[in-house]
DNA sequence: TAAAACAATCATGCGTGATTGATTTTTTCT
DNA sequence: AGAAAAAATCAATCACGCATGATTGTTTTA
């Protein structure tokens, strides 16, 4: 509270490096040591700097991770929303693939170490709650705009969540054993699904269920 | 290797009854205190037993903590097909709705901690990876026969897993928030979403699709 | 020169495996 | 059938390693 300030961005070319350092050698500790392997002096040490440093900048683990996670999602928004703008439009099969890369990524892995540590532990959770409420928002945000989906027409939004929701069971999937054959093929079955209901627009798998027993 | 007697149902009454508040009080401790937080001593403690009872039993933390997740699923997957054999059958709704509530379940929690914990942990990981396949086989088979499901169908066979991931994740939103308003809303469209796709049958939505394109 | 940034180390508490001790139950012996 | 011995079950504690926060020391930058 008092003297916070040593976790906003420093001044100092090194000390920016070496910020950077800590903050990718965290994300890659949490994905593959986990949460209880990701000590300060592990990540300072992958970071290649000493532990000391690692204080200076971060007064706990926690700090370190959180603000880790913030850093690597902030970067790979930043690309896919790159993408989405230097592309021509995406087809649904490619926003969908993407999503699914998002969500088996070293990051994601990351993350849920942190959200999963986190819910357990009332004070990080306090500190968490806003990354992961904006981590959530901008995913929504970004598979809305890639799918150029209209969001006032009812069931869109439901859509649009049950896609991200979907995607990240199948990052869970993928943590224990390779899942990419069943999400591949899993997603483009998505794919077709999303095509229906938001290229027929207003509600069209309702529209689709009152057209079918008609002709019965 | 040699003496891992201590981990198989005991003949004693005494004993069995031991290991069995040890199996709960483990669960418990995975949901609310995590990982992290679920030591030998913890769980021994809310067990109302001493520490050394726990080792006979278990030779390990990760022994203990993998035989309450079995424990914990076998009791829950039991109930579950009870309820099923029980009632006449369930709707599309309720059948939604009761994987929505055991995927938020404590129990679940404790698996989420242990499969997390597992994916950075080779060891844990070996132990688990048996166990996890099983109970991911039985909520499969258990979503399949409530909802009536043929699988010999091209697409059924995906859509009951799309519903599984779904429910997965609508568990990790539930993690650091409650998210039930949310959840409760999206699981009604998707029981009306599984209806249309399975009750329709052969291919439905493909089946939908080219009947779309065709009136214009 | 003072402040920022980085490095090294001290002191403490906690979890674990191993070990020893006590109690209860089952088996063996007479 | 009862007593003694063995095995099973449960409890307590020792020894050690590790992570953490705090503190002190050194180097770099403004």
């Amino acid at each position: 509270m008092t003297s916070r300030a040593p976790s906003r961005e420093p001044q100092q070319d090194r000390s920016r490096a070496t910020r950077r350092r800590l903050l990718e050698a965290a994300i890659d500790c949490l994905a593959s040591v986990g949460w209880a392997g990701t000590t300060v002096a592990v990540v300072a040490e992958r970071a290649g700097v000493s532990r000391g440093a690692a204080q200076h900048h971060f007064r706990t683990r926690e700090e370190l991770v959180t603000a880790a996670v913030e850093y690597g999602a902030e970067i790979r928004m930043r690309d896919m929303r790159a993408r989405l703008n230097a592309d021509s439009p995406l087809t649904t099969l490619e926003v969908v693939t993407m999503l699914g890369d998002l969500y088996t990524s070293p990051l994601f892995r990351a993350a849920l170490q942190l959200w999963v540590a986190a819910s357990s532990d009332p004070q990080l959770r306090a500190q968490v709650l806003p990354l992961e409420a904006r981590v959530g928002r901008e995913a929504h945000r970004l598979t809305v705009e890639a799918l150029n989906a209209d969001e006032s027409i009812p069931g869109v939004r439901e859509t649009i969540q049950a896609t991200l929701d979907l995607v990240r069971g199948l990052g869970l999937a993928d943590l224990l054993t390779d899942d990419s054959a069943r999400r591949t093929r899993l997603l483009a079955q998505w794919a077709t699904t999303l095509d229906a209901v938001l290229a027929r627009s207003p509600g069209s798998i309702t529209a689709l269920q009152r057209s079918e027993p008609e002709p019965h």
